[in-house]
DNA sequence: AATGAATGAGATTTCATTCAT
DNA sequence: TATGAATGAAATCTCATTCAT
C-alpha cells in the first residue's frame, strides 16, 4: 500500500476567507430595501474575522466552545457576534459549511490529480486525516451524518468519496460490496484515532490507515463482506 | 472471517458487579455481634441504584451528565448521592471501575473459551462492539488513555487485549508489527464507529470491523506496516 | 505585676464528665410516667460522650462545626445525638453550660485560695486566657453577652469576675470607676488575642495582658477613665 | 490621657477610592480615537456599586456573605457580579484592598496632623476603634496577619503603626519593649471589643483604650514587659 | 452598526435535620 | 432505642443570549 503525503494537506485553509463570498444565503441586509450607503465593508470584514476566529476555536475544542472565546479572538464585540449569528448553532453551521466546502474542493482537486483509482482513495485518506481529522467540530458534525440530515458541505465530501469509491470499484481495486458509507464511516473513525492519539503518539493513526486500506483492497480476504 | 455473536456480550451487566453479598440486603442483623455491623439494606439498595442509574446515564450521555439526572434516576436526593459518593468523579471512577473490570473479565472468560487465536481475537471485537462499544463514559475514558494514565479496569482489559495479541502473534496469525496499542485504538476507533452508527445502521459497524480483521491477518498484504 | 501561671489551667477540663449530672435540666424522660426499667446507663453514656466530644470540636472549631463530626467523634449515630438534643442550638447550649460551670468553679477556687486581691485578680487572667481562652464556642458564647441575655454559665463566670473586681477595689487596688463588665470584655479581647497569636506566637499576649494590667492598677494614670 | 476625636473617622469612604476619575462617567466617549477606549459609564457605575455594596455587606457580615446578597443590594444579576469578580474572593480581595488603603492614608494623614507623638498614637487608636473596627471583613483579615501573607493594605497600615511606635519610643513616651506587633495586637484586641459591645453599649471600649494606653505609657509600671 | 456589560437559569457541592430499619 | 441514610434548600460559579450605550 502507497500513503502518499499531499503536502498541500495543511489543516485550517481559510481559502475563501478574504473573498466577500456574494452568494452568501446569510447576508443580514436585503438589498432590495431603501437605505443604500451603508458601509458594507465593515460589515464584512467583521462577518470573516468572526468566522475566521470561530473555525480555529471551533477546530480546537469542538462545538462546546465558549462563544466568549470567539468574540475575543475576532476581536469584535458579542454584539457584533450575535448581529450575524443570531444563535451559537448559525455560526457554527456558517463555520462548517465553508470547511466542508474547504475540504471537498481540495479533495476533489487531489482526486483528480491522482491517475490511479487506488492512488487517489489513499490519498485522500492521507490528506484527511493529516488534515482536517484534527478539526474537532468538523468530526463531530461529521459522526452526525447518520443521526440527521447532512450539511450541504458533508454532500459535497460524500460526493468525493463516492467518486473515489466508485472509480475504485470500477477499476476492480476495491473490495466488492464496500460503499460510500462504509468509507465514510472508516473516515470518522480514523479521524476519532488521530484526535486521540495526536497530541502523544502523532503517527499512530498510519498503522490503522495501511491497516484498514489492505483490508479495503480487492483481493487476499477470506470472505465477503456481512451485510 | 469468522465473527462468532457471544450472546453474553450484553452491555451493561451489573450481575455480581461489586458487592456479591445479595443474602445480606435481607438479612436481619446478627444484633449479638460487635455494635458495629450494619450493612444497611437499602444503603446498600440505594449505593446499587445509584450505580445503577449512573451507569445507565453514563452510558447514554457520557461523563457530561448531570448529577441531579442521576439522582432522579436512581430516586434519591442529591444528598443522597453525595453521601455515598463526595464527588462526581468519585462516581464516575466508581462505574467505570466497575464496568471496565466486567469488562474485562467476561473478554478473559470469552478469549479463554475460543480455541483458535484468531477466533479469539475477532470475538473479542465482537463482543466489545456488540456490547460496552455503546457505554459513551467507557469509550470516552477508553480514549483517554494515550491522554493520561489508566484506571486499573483499563489495565485488566489491555492484558487481555495483550494476551490476545501475543496469541495470535504466536500462531503466526497476524501481521507482523502488530501492537496491543495497535488493537487497543482499533478497538476505540471501531467504539467509535457503533457509537455514531448504532442508531440509524446498527449493523454498519460489522463490516468496518471485517475490514479491519482482514488488514491484521498475516498474509496477502503489499507491505508492512510504516513505523 | 506578677502573672503568675497556674499550671492546673490546662484548657478542655472534662471534669464532671463522668458524673452523671443528676440535677440536669435537659434529661429526656420524665421521671413520672409508667415505663419505668428503661436501661438508662446507655442513655446517659451515650450522653455523655457526645457533650464530651462535642466540647472538643467547639472547642477546636467553634459554633460552626458541622454536626457529623460530633457525632463520629462520640461514636454515636445522628438519630442519638438529635435524640438527646433535638436542635444543634440545644446540644451547644449544654456544652457551654458546662464549660462555663467548669470554668467558674476553678476560676472561683483559683480565686479563693490568692490572698493577695491584686493576685486574685492576674491569676484569673493568666488561668483564664492559658486555659479557656482557646476554646472558640466559648470565647463565641462570651461575646454575646452584650447582643442578649446570658447562659447561666457566663453569669456564674460573672458573679466570681464581680467579686475579684470588688475584693481588688476595696482594696485599693484596683483604679477608681473599672467595672466587672470592663474586666468581663477586657477577657474577651485578650482572649480573641490568644486565639489569634495561639499558633504562631504563643506568648505574645502575656505582653498585651500584662499592659492592661497595668492599666488596671490604681495609680499611675494621669486621668480617670471616660464615662 | 487625651484621646481626641477626629471626627472625619466615619468608616467605609469611598470617597475617590479606586478610579480617580468621576468626570469619565458622563463624558460621550471620545469617538475620534483608536477604537478601543470605551469606560463604559454604566459598567464602571456598576463596578462601584457592586465594590460599595460589598464593601456595606461585609463589614456587616463578614467574609461568609452569601454572594447573592451583595448581588441584591447593589441591584446587579449574579452574572454581572461574576464579570467584574470572577471569584467571591477577588471581589473581597478588592474590597479589602480599598478600605484598608482608606484607612492607612486616613490615619497616616491624622499621624502626621497630631504633633505630638503619643498624642498621634492616641488620635489612631481613637479613629480605628471609632471607624474600621465596625468593618467585620477588615478586622477578620487583620486577624490573619499572624497566620499568613499580609494584604498590601495590611503592610501600609502596619507602616503607619510602625511609624506611631518609633515616634513615640524615640520620645520616651512609650514603655520600653512594646513593639508594633504588640500594637497591632492591640488593635485587633480593642477592634474585636467595638464589634461585641458597639451596639449595645456604644462607648465601653472607649475605657478599655484608656486602660491599654496608660498601660502602654512609659512611666507608673512595676516591671517590664515579660519576653 | 458596534460594543461589551447584564442577565439568570443551571451545575456541583454542603449540612442541619428527619425518618426508615 | 440506636443507627446512619436520606433529604433538599442553600451557596458558589458558568455561559448562551439580550440590551443599553
Amino acid at each position: 500500500m502507497a500513503v502518499p503525503d499531499p503536502a498541500s494537506a495543511t489543516h485550517p485553509q481559510p481559502a475563501s476567507a478574504t473573498r466577500p463570498d456574494p452568494a452568501s444565503a446569510t447576508r443580514p441586509q436585503p438589498k432590495g430595501t431603501t437605505r443604500r450607503r451603508a458601509p458594507r465593508a465593515d460589515a464584512l470584514r467583521n462577518r470573516e474575522a468572526i468566522i475566521q476566529a470561530a473555525a480555529e476555536v471551533l477546530a480546537e475544542q469542538g462545538t462546546a466552545v465558549d462563544v466568549r472565546e470567539i468574540a475575543r479572538r475576532s476581536g469584535v464585540g458579542m454584539g457584533t457576534l450575535y448581529r450575524h449569528f443570531p444563535k451559537k448553532e448559525d455560526l457554527v453551521h456558517t463555520v462548517l459549511l465553508r470547511d466542508f466546502s474547504t475540504w471537498a474542493r481540495a479533495a476533489r482537486a487531489t482526486a483528480c490529480d491522482a491517475e490511479d483509482p487506488w492512488t487517489a482513495l489513499t490519498a485522500f485518506f492521507q490528506q484527511a486525516l493529516t488534515g482536517y481529522a484534527r478539526h474537532r467540530a468538523i468530526m463531530e458534525n461529521l459522526a452526525l451524518t447518520w443521526a440527521g440530515p447532512d450539511l450541504e458541505g458533508v454532500r459535497q465530501l460524500r460526493l468525493v468519496i463516492e467518486h473515489l469509491c466508485d472509480r475504485a470499484c470500477a477499476a476492480g481495486l476495491l473490495r466488492p460490496g464496500v460503499t460510500t458509507d462504509d468509507l465514510l464511516l472508516l473516515l470518522v473513525s480514523l479521524g476519532h484515532a488521530v484526535q486521540i492519539t495526536d497530541e502523544c503518539r502523532p503517527g499512530q493513526w498510519n498503522r490503522l490507515l495501511c491497516i484498514s486500506l489492505d483490508g479495503l483492497r480487492a483481493t487476499g480476504h477470506p470472505q465477503p463482506l456481512p451485510a
